[in-house]
DNA sequence: GATATGGGTTTCCCTTAGTATAGTGGGTTC
DNA sequence: GAACCCACTATACTAAGGGAAACCCATATC
């Protein structure tokens, strides 16, 4: 009995980091969405520099991926008066609070290289 | 000259982060892994169990994704010689270092849910 | 001998995420 | 005035991921 009450928490405990990675990955899953932020914590960038620096972006996907972050709060999308127009795109506060996301994915698959690798 | 060094050694260093979660995600992409990995987080269970857990899970993908997880060495699947045959799941020591990964998302999350439904 | 449970596999189907390619519109440079 | 850069958008196609349902094998319970 008091043993079965135990499980039924752990059960619900579960159920909602469950719901709570969820939340995460509605906002970032797709090929493309975690990495282009990953390369706006490096600095703001124009549309262009990030299609380069993400091999393998198309333009399409890269402009859905951005009207998608920007719906969502994570960045920002600023048109520059400059000579030949240019637009940045840059993370909002909120963005940044996803560095430890990228940040112990990145960790973890640099472990993982090297195990597979053989260090 | 300076300034454009620094920032070439931005640049390989940001490739270097995205190749290294390129890395990590081939092994957790897809609908289902993250979550098959977080539950075993709370202990090892069997297939019907897991499948009750994860709402929307069908035997088909737990099935070939709790195949690919053990071919990368996350799980291990152990065949039980109890009554009605059962086997467990559970996670080896390399699939519990993926443990800040599940917690870094589920944090991110939980907050994530606050913030959208008006804290 | 019918039904249930655990642990799957197989087949078929379908949507959607993603790719490839081309084009638009404005401005600048050669 | 040709060609090139930036920032996209449009169209068309495709492949893979995933869902639903049926089926399989063993045991064992009614």
């Amino acid at each position: 009995m008091e043993q079965t009450r135990l499980l039924n928490d752990i059960e619900k405990d579960c159920s909602k980091i469950l719901f709570a990675i969820q939340d995460a990955l509605d906002l970032i899953s797709g090929k493309w969405k975690i990495k282009v932020i990953s390369v706006l914590l490096y600095g703001k960038k124009n549309f262009t520099d990030l299609q380069r620096q993400i091999d393998g972006l198309g333009s399409k996907m890269l402009s859905k991926d951005l009207q998608e972050l920007e719906i969502n709060g994570l960045i920002t999308r600023t048109v520059n008066a400059t000579k030949p127009i240019t637009v940045t795109y840059e993370l909002t506060e909120y963005g940044y609070t996803m560095e430890p996301i990228i940040q112990v994915l990145a960790d973890w698959g640099t472990e993982h290289r090297h195990k597979i690798t053989g260090r």
